[in-house]
DNA sequence: GCTCAATTTAAACAGTCGTTTGAAATATCC
DNA sequence: GGATATTTCAAACGACTGTTTAAATTGAGC
């Protein structure tokens, strides 16, 4: 019954990879150049003269098509982000509509969330792999302006996802849900953000074009099976007691 | 049988919160005014006149005392990540002394890693829970000083824990479980840089002194199931196809 | 071919950056 | 208490920052 439902849910290689036809005019090459070193620097240590260098413009064209280096950055992000989190309910949306009556699996939920960015991941042409990197470091950034816009473009997407886990998982109370829910989009910000970090762990060798799929396939288990565990009971006999207190 | 080892197991309140005599000197004065100013605003966006200006002491003091800029982060970080880790791997042999051949549960290879998290985070005269947020921001910059020093520090810490998890879950492949180690560090890092991110996902009363603590609670939990979860078999029939291929 | 708008360009702006310098002040030792 | 080493200090260094300006260039529309 489960399974039944599973072949009817697209695969990956349905979702075709939109790719415009190479726009080379002066915002695109900004926003090129810039994602690339924005990934590699950070945002406070990448000038606009480096960018500007590496996109061979002049260093006045940022300010004149975006208005200043924030918004230039915001920008960058929004290009593909907005389009990432569209395909995700667009997807999630799919799914519920597949499965009729019956509640989506954890695994279906999930699936939704990690293959719209394992299809920028794949894109080798267009530079989804930079961007991945460069939108788990965003996360993380202290810049204020930062984190107002992720903020404001992920409610929406986050807003629809914890009504499908919500609804997958009733038995789970709603601000431990916000919790669990929150730890998976971390994991997988911090998983997207450090493909060399991984050297401070595990000793892989780097390279395979097909990495951060062999990562999601591994990351997207464990998740579920985290937000699937019972919910801990302080004072229930038997359960682990953790970090007990005096 | 699991009670009674747990039973054996030191509280969090065991361990002694060492606070040194209110040392004044520059250095330390210094070190105090970094941590916190690095925590709010990242390494590249921090300037060392504002540091020396918050420190009351002079612009030319970090050259004098620490050498450059990016020694004096160093040396924030290992002011207290050392002691940390140190603690991490004590409680650690504590636990392995305190079952006697019976392996480790996964929570009590956790709770070895998370307790002296906590003591950080409880801390609140040092500076302790800057510091946590500091660090889980350092682990996504891109800067190559701040992951080559960050490896070289958790290398030891990350072998002795590998091999701890390798114990009590003997199942699980070495490369799977490099790989859950992993996920475990990110979640923790990513949970505690995030105190104000959460506002992103949930709706949450920030100014509650020991929120770090409610979110470790949560945490360790999740992460125990995720650890634990079966290794998937991707051939395997019945099993979920997660991201199918063509 | 002329007009008017959009875009590109070189140059300069007003600051801030990390670091260095050499003198002044303080602490330490015999 | 005088000599010596350590630490503090104000000032300046050269380089780099994001942004602005005004002139030069380009592109359509008619």
């Amino acid at each position: 019954m489960v399974t039944s439902t599973i072949q009817r849910i697209p695969r990956v290689s349905d979702i075709p990879v939109d790719r415009p036809p190479e726009i080379v005019d002066t915002k695109s090459k900004i926003l090129d150049a810039a994602e690339e070193l924005f990934m590699e620097h950070g945002f406070e240590a990448t000038s606009l003269r480096l960018i500007t260098t590496a996109a061979g413009v002049n260093l006045a064209a940022v300010n004149y098509h975006f208005g200043s280096k924030e918004e230039l950055f915001q920008a960058v992000l929004t290009r593909r982000l907005d389009p990432m989190n569209q395909d995700r309910m667009r997807l999630l949306s799919l799914y519920e509509s597949a499965t009729g009556n019956t509640p989506l699996t954890c695994e279906n939920i999930i699936s939704a969330m990690f293959i719209p960015a394992l299809k920028l991941a794949r894109d080798h042409q267009t530079g989804g792999k930079n961007f991945l990197r460069l939108l788990g470091r965003a996360y993380a950034d202290p810049a204020p302006f930062i984190r107002e816009f992720l903020s404001s473009q992920y409610a929406e997407m986050i807003a629809r996802f914890r009504a499908a886990f919500s609804h997958a998982l009733p038995h789970i109370p709603r601000e431990e849900l916000s919790w669990r829910l929150h730890f998976v989009m971390g994991a997988l910000s911090y998983t997207l953000a450090g493909t060399d970090a991984l050297k401070m762990i595990a000793q892989f060798q780097p390279g395979e074009a097909d990495n951060d799929e062999k990562v999601l396939r591994r990351l997207a288990p464990f998740l579920a099976a985290g937000l699937r565990s019972p919910v801990e009971n302080d004072n229930a006999p038997g359960s682990h007691q953790w970090f007990a207190e005096a």
